[in-house]
DNA sequence: TGTATATGTGCACATATATGCACATGAGTC
DNA sequence: GACTCATGTGCATATATGTGCACATATACA
């Protein structure tokens, strides 16, 4: 089809039913917080860790990080089990690197037919922030 | 190598890095609300559009979506131009295409190296949630 | 049983973010 | 020039989120 990136096309339509299905609010809300991200940064690090053995190393208290495990293994970055009165949290690696290729074909299609302004050139000679716009 | 896997070998704390420098929190932060990802819904619909054109559609006012936009710019998802009076958006699909390519690349050692809890079973014998867990 | 340890939760509070109004800026039109 | 239209920004406010303390719960051990 040539005409498959006009405004309200039917590939167009289809993309983005397909991109918002894929944009999952709860993962990349997880992925947001810098305090989370540390956590991540060090479960890949050592390993599978109880809560005590990760807060130690933080500056937060103990119940926040507790929160923070909490809300990585709702949004599946994580998983738990139980160890006596510990619980031992892991990276989901298999899990995650699933999500993100999911994201990734649902996203894909974008590179042809989100192409910004058609890439028609802008015509401004200069005078806008356009700079990474035209190829 | 065998031991890949082990607390902070050499193998995870590379990716630990990799992961870390991956992780464009500006980028996760712009898909987390919900009015910008209608916005990114719309674009990807109707194509390049102006600030006006798209706030007459949702329900908040001109001047939040202008902010949001500028955000959704700056996180390089959407790139703008001047067209008189008028600000034109459109989404940056072949950045944000590669964008994800990057963390996949960046990710995906995970799901060898951080398979959780080593793909031991959990001995928990059905008392604990781990269900996601084994296997 | 009593005690110590590990984790989770209610609550109050601080900070961050989203929102809408009023207004300023910039660009087109008369 | 005066006027209109589109956009961006300062400000006050509402809502969401992160934080730490105190306490409750659960498990292990003497």
């Amino acid at each position: 089809m040539i005409n498959d990136n006009a405004p309200g096309s039917r590939a167009r339509r289809d993309i983005a039913k397909t991109v918002s299905a894929v944009l999952d609010t709860k993962f990349f809300k997880a992925l947001c917080d810098p305090v989370r991200a540390e956590i991540i940064r060090r479960l890949v690090t050592i390993g599978a860790a109880d809560v005590g053995t990760i807060a130690k190393t933080m500056t937060q208290d103990r119940s926040v990080i507790s929160r923070h495990l909490a809300q990585l293994e709702r949004a599946e970055i994580l998983m738990s089990r139980k160890d006596g009165r510990r619980r031992l949290y892991d990276m989901a690696g298999p899990d995650i690197v699933t999500k993100l290729e999911d994201i990734l074909a649902a996203v894909s299609p974008m590179r042809e037919l989100c192409v910004p302004f058609g890439g028609r050139e802008c015509n401004c000679a200069g005078k806008c922030e356009c700079g990474r716009a035209a190829a």
